[in-house]
DNA sequence: AAATCGACCTGATGTAGATCAACTCAAGGT
DNA sequence: ACCTTGAGTTGATCTACATCAGGTCGATTT
């Protein structure tokens, strides 16, 4: 009684799924694959702005990204919205939920998106029986920590400037992994939420866009960013100055 | 055959450690927890500066703070430091370095300071055998995880006076759940490291102190602080202005 | 006790990025 | 076709914080 999925996108199990390398390479056998297989929820996909889970709400699964994007952010206490991540396809997000049981964050799609969702407590099930899958998640942890950890240097010490090249460059180098162009990318989120997200105001965003095509860096079309000159921008990283 | 513990503190096991509710609180019977006793070394104290791990060095343990306190950082690209975070008795730390099994940080005492070493492999062994051991490193994971992104977030949209509110009322909070005073509190850390913590600069935070005096939010004597207005520092967190 | 040093404070000035305001442009709606 | 709406850009101005430049103080050295 094989579950059938009847959208545009048809990885009918993570045997096939082409993420298989990225999501969860767990290298278990073909029995164990089948046990993971069953267990994970193929959810129809979700419009632009729909959301997967709410800041409150019980937690209950993790999530990967199969297609599409997905921004998640909380409110702090004087009721202004953060943004905390922005989630591309291959990546697995929810973990927030994890420490209290409720999830501290929102997370809702920036496109049409679809996504898997792998309910926690079957996956720990599983984690029981097969120790890889326990040591998988807690590799995946362990990977949001270093990423949060370079977020935070990020926004500790950097200008403007170095902040949305190292934003640029690392959804770039996200795509790429995917097989995608690093070079040639489309911004799924609004410049208000990359301003957001870097603790900068969308004016600012706007301005250092607009330098960095002045430069020749990159071009701007709306959403779609054409990157010419990727040294520059990894330089902009490095050296705190630029050169003339 | 009990191993003997012969500094100037004496928890000679997990059971009698009045840390244990903070630390590792497993839930475990008296047998588990004398294994779990047996893999986790009391560490002569450190000297401070004194480091427990470095940059690149080989993943092998994680570590709990007995009593002291820890700094860890980083140097990035730029080969500026940046703090990454403050460690207080009972806090565990060292987790940096699961994900590549190698250390991204430093970490290095900030006074005289004992840990406690957790030798991860072995843990990771206990885990197979008590699965409440597996998870409870997965929830502690999943607690750095929203420690961090409460950070970002901090960093991300606020103040300078917010950033050193939350600070100070954070340190007060941590040290208040080990029974300490909530409101006189001794700053193990410079200046300088508390700037680079917060993306400042020293000179930013001293005038924030000194501001913080003359509301008579609190006194500053040296790295001694005694909180005499919590609820204000915590207005100052929420909202935005400060009223006259 | 004089000199050195490092951590911290304080004042004057500079500036990156915020804020305020006006405008363009594309997408819907009527 | 006209109006509305919201995202994005651009320019003028403002300001929080950085930077620069002295200071004080206490600990350590000579």
């Amino acid at each position: 009684m094989e579950k059938i999925f009847v959208g545009f996108e048809r990885p009918l199990s993570c045997r096939t799924c082409r993420m298989n390398s990225l999501c969860l390479p767990l290298g278990l056998d073909a029995d164990d694959l089948h046990k993971l297989d069953r267990l994970i929820e193929r959810k129809k996909p979700l419009q632009p702005r729909e959301g997967v889970f709410f800041s409150g709400a019980p937690f209950t699964s993790i999530y990967a990204v199969r297609s599409g994007s997905i921004k998640s952010f909380c409110i702090d206490a004087d009721g202004r919205e953060q943004v905390t991540g922005f989630y591309f396809p291959g990546e697995i997000f929810g973990w927030d939920g994890l420490a209290d049981e409720q999830h501290q964050n929102t997370a809702i799609a920036l496109e049409t998106t679809s996504i898997c969702e792998i309910p926690y407590e079957q996956l720990d099930n599983l984690g029981n029986s097969i120790p890889s899958v326990q040591k998988y998640v807690i590799k995946l942890l362990s990977r949001e920590i270093n990423a949060d950890q370079r977020l935070i240097a990020l926004l500790a010490g950097n200008s403007a400037r170095q902040k949305l090249a190292s934003l640029l460059l690392s959804i770039s180098d996200r795509l790429a992994q995917q097989g995608l162009s690093s070079t040639r990318l489309w911004l799924p989120m609004s410049r208000g939420e990359i301003s957001n997200y870097l603790g900068l105001t969308v004016e600012t965003v706007s301005r250092v866009l607009g330098h960095f095509q002045r430069r020749k860096y990159l071009t701007v079309n709306k959403k779609e960013i054409e990157i010419l000159n990727k040294q520059a921008l990894r330089d902009l990283m490095h050296r705190a100055e630029e050169v003339e």
